[in-house]
DNA sequence: TAGCACATGTAACTCGTTACATGATTTG
DNA sequence: CAAATCATGTAACGAGTTACATGTGCTA
């Protein structure tokens, strides 16, 4: 009965709303996407776990194209299972990669010079997610304010993956900060 | 030529020091491994692949066990292939992929009280680490002082990767404080 | 009319994890 | 003497990415 990872994520998009595999292979790919992602390859073999499984079950809505235009919705039990693993403890998932810390870890055989402008521009990236969240959260802010302390209103859960998106941007671009006033010769620590 | 990014992760543990296979299994566990991580059944086929491209070399020093103890060092052209990369621009890894931030997505279908009980655990676990990541910046900055500032010894990188872990858990934690607080009945933002 | 968005699927490949396999030396 | 540590490898499996495949309707 219980999805995988994979699975739950899907399930965590149509418990707001019903959607085809399309829509949810793109909000995997960039709204959501910033904590979670997943190609269209996947996705479609999964759709069809979770409907085996009892978890989603689906409609034809025909649209354009050679096939069947599927629109998935969530089943009660598909909802009970994801409520049951959201509370559950995080099973130990791959640990963490940074490519970035990796490289950093061997910076000193490198030019500093280089180094520093390579991270200039990993921190303008990182800038510009953090305007993006902020704007999102502006948004938010302004099209909901009453729900944003209510944990059971959807848009609750939206707006805390949104300041943990701004949290984690903002420190990295501290960091960030440190580490190329230390590289352009400035004042240590 | 060039090394995979496992690859150049050996490479930046050999140009610390010359180490066998089963050192980098371990390094890559915990010690380095809080930005990289890999099984031992990854690092023996590609050190041999490092070594059919020159980058490292070996020789044997017969140890225990059924086969011979393999020591290996990083080549010169290993250690520019290295420093090449560290300045390039990190390629665009894997998104990143959160399994609490997937799990806080869906929160509002959960029992709060639940969901706090587990944040609180969590939570604990990044208290943890930081308090690694602290003592092991003391020591640091007790054995090394002067070369903190350094960008091209080693021991500047180390301290670097250090001190963005130790951001990194920081805002982990604030942001834990700050939902469980909501989720416990709290007042908002 | 060329390209893009919509829409769904399969196949091949790569990367990583878990399990299989072997065996000496040190420590409790 | 049993278990852990040192030490190296292969094989099977699973998850994820890239490429292959098809075809409609809308817009520049």
């Amino acid at each position: 009965m219980a999805a995988s990872t994979l699975g739950f994520a899907l399930l965590g998009l149509l418990a707001r709303q019903p959607r085809t595999g399309y829509e949810i292979s793109r909000a995997l790919s960039e709204p959501v996407g910033f904590f979670w992602s997943a190609g269209h390859s996947q996705v479609y073999p999964e759709l069809a776990r979770l409907e085996q499984s009892g978890l989603v079950s689906h409609q034809v809505v025909d649209g354009p194209g050679p096939r069947d235009t599927k629109r998935y919705t969530i089943t009660d039990a598909g909802r009970i299972s994801l409520a049951d693993w959201v509370a559950q403890p995080p099973e130990a998932s791959t640990p963490a990669k940074s490519l970035l810390l990796l490289k950093i870890y061997s910076s000193w055989l490198a030019d500093p010079a280089a180094c520093a402008r390579m991270l200039r521009g990993e921190r303008a990236r990182h800038v510009e997610l953090l305007q993006v969240f902020t704007r999102r959260r502006a948004e938010h802010e302004r099209a909901q304010p009453n729900r944003l302390d209510d944990p059971s209103a959807k848009e609750f859960s939206s707006y805390a993956t949104l300041r943990a998106g701004m949290s984690y941007e903002q420190h990295e671009i501290d960091w960030f900060d440190w580490i190329i006033g230390v590289l352009d010769g400035g004042s240590p620590r």
